[in-house]
DNA sequence: CATACGACCGTAATCGTTTTCGGAAGCAGT
DNA sequence: ACTGCTTCCGAAAACGATTACGGTCGTATG
């Protein structure tokens, strides 16, 4: 009783039952907007619930029903790890968010350290009963992440996808069809010697992405050159870096086309200071980011809505979580998410 | 039994007990490191429970126990929201988790979305229990989340001061040192009118900033003009926008100061667009950013460890954390964060 | 031999919810 | 008056962990 004199939140669900001298049952029961309880009782349950600030405590809650009522992101830390900037994260996380406020489901982002391995990581996590429902990214070529899941039972998708395969739904952006059009473009433009940036690490994406450069070049009776695939770390000055690499090679690519967003500043840089004029000397087509429509020459990139990506995310997770398919129950979604060209002056 | 069996993780602590034939306490008691437990019953318990890949389920554990073992990072979402460039925030987590995950405590990030009321957002994360203590960022003016936190007891730390003050520990970025040392830079140079580009909305370092700058300048015997104080959205398109403002006003300032990392870009391109070229007919000196560097004439920037600033971050959160002061119990951490300036051809 | 003590471990209470089950009360129909 | 049905609510059993408490040994001490 004395928090209620102090003012203070009431501390548990016994608090507000005695204050409303009925019985705990009750008092949860017209909380959860079950169906047998007295309209007049919910309604004082309901009201002495706000003017007390009582909140259900959401271990007891969890432990209990088992759900916890959270969505994890998964992500790793580190300037070096993530392919993708801050903002790309922030405006997909936004997207993800407005549809599962809608549910009650709250998004929080697990955070990989780098000197963590992702899949011990992840382990722990499930196995704390942390999250209702995970959305993976940086989705590598065998992904042992998604078996961890499937054995769990965990509902989940990827941003990505990998060549394991345990049935679970996934959307990733389309760098095959981002491939077909910027080599066709290139081609057209009279670019026989097209080399490519490949993402770090082990990501699915370099490998897509590769493959369908190579059979579209293929199909123009061109080849992709071994020593034309240059690697660089996913970072402005990993950009810089391979910048270098480029123009000393010979015969040095007329064109490059890569699909990380952030790199290509430090990218540009590298190649003016080694006297290779971006869009004059060497055409460049890659992936839109803020700052990429601030170089000159203008970037021809590739584009989309992240935010709507984060929808997209959201809803077809949903859609494999028992609980909360409402409207889908179809088949299993995998999205092939479209891009959109902008025409640059580089390439 | 079955789990077992299937070579499955162990779901409970009583399957891990039956499984090694003893109690469920004194399961417990060897997970957890407690005294009166047989040196070999421990090693069975450890053994076994690696094998069987048992974790403790968190909602039990936090119920009996009161607290969770993760620690929140809030921070807001959307596009338009954070103010931090590229990998600003990935590194400074990166800081935070190395020193956490020696506690074993885990950092999740707490995403409020950029239409829902922050204030309202933390009231309901605390209410549930969520997290066992919180670092802020983003740090408003006049901040409510402080008194929040504090009326609920709840350990926590801002990246960024605020005029709220109820004790707890913050860090914030030398901002007021970087107003010194760029102004005191430029006027050396020569400059006599110099602008400053406002943070949006009502964030503190914006007052701190403005302040600084103003009195440097009164010492020098110059005045910080009204119409000189640009205001941008935190963005590159902002820096665009705001660069033909400044380009357009008569008399123009001669040397442009901005806190804010991303929009640096934009106001670069900006302003060769309106035929003022940055480093020659007005002079920049902003903060350091990954992409930054790559510009040219290269910015003359304040550049900081970011992951420096996290392990910091989370050393003064722990020793505000009642279970985990183990060292430092002196007096509340406020940490004013030096920058160190890169000389560029920019101002 | 009796006692005390330390080492180790099992029992059971506890944390705050949700949910099942059954009971009480009221009402209608026979 | 008896039965059956609704409507509402209370009692109590979970959920999975931690921990206070007490009990059972063996061993040392007098």
């Amino acid at each position: 009783m004395s928090n209620l004199l102090k003012g203070f939140p009431v501390t548990g669900i016994r608090q507000l039952a005695d204050y409303l001298d009925i019985s705990i049952g009750t008092v949860s029961r017209a909380l959860n907007g079950k169906a047998d309880v007295n309209a007049e009782t919910r309604r004082r349950v309901l009201e002495a619930a706000e003017k007390l600030g009582y909140v259900p405590n959401q271990s007891g809650r969890s432990l209990r029903k088992g759900s916890t009522g959270v969505v994890g992101f998964m992500m790793q830390t580190g300037p070096e790890i993530t392919s993708q900037g801050d903002a790309f994260f922030m405006s997909v996380f936004d997207g993800v968010q407005t549809v599962l406020s809608r549910h009650k489901l709250d998004l929080v982002a697990l955070l990989c350290s780098s000197n963590e391995d992702p899949y011990a990581y992840l382990q722990r996590t499930v196995a704390r009963g942390f999250a209702d429902a995970i959305i993976l990214s940086a989705t590598r070529r065998n992904d042992a992440r998604f078996e961890l899941l499937h054995r769990h039972d965990i509902p989940f998708i990827s941003l990505g996808r990998s060549l394991t395969d345990v049935g679970q739904p996934w959307i990733d952006l389309d760098f095959e069809g981002m491939a077909e059009v910027a080599i066709k473009r290139l081609v057209k433009a009279g670019h026989r010697d097209i080399g490519i940036i490949w993402p770090h690490g082990d990501l699915n994406l370099g490998y897509l992405f590769a493959d369908r450069c190579r059979e579209v070049l293929a199909e123009h009776g061109l080849t992709l050159k071994e020593d034309h695939i240059f690697r660089a770390k996913p970072s402005e000055a990993g950009g810089y870096a391979v910048a270098h690499e480029i123009a000393s090679r010979s015969p040095r690519p007329s064109a490059i086309v890569l699909v990380n967003e952030i790199l290509v500043t430090g990218l540009y840089k590298g190649l003016e200071d080694a006297g290779v004029k971006p869009g004059k000397e060497i055409a460049i087509v890659g992936r839109y980011s803020p700052q990429a429509q601030f170089l000159s020459p203008t970037l021809t990139c590739f584009t989309l809505s992240l935010r709507d990506l984060g929808i997209s995310l959201a809803e077809h997770l949903l859609s494999v979580m028992p609980a909360y398919q409402s409207h889908y129950v179809g088949q299993t979604p995998r999205v092939i998410w479209p891009m959109t060209l902008i025409e640059g002056a580089s390439g």
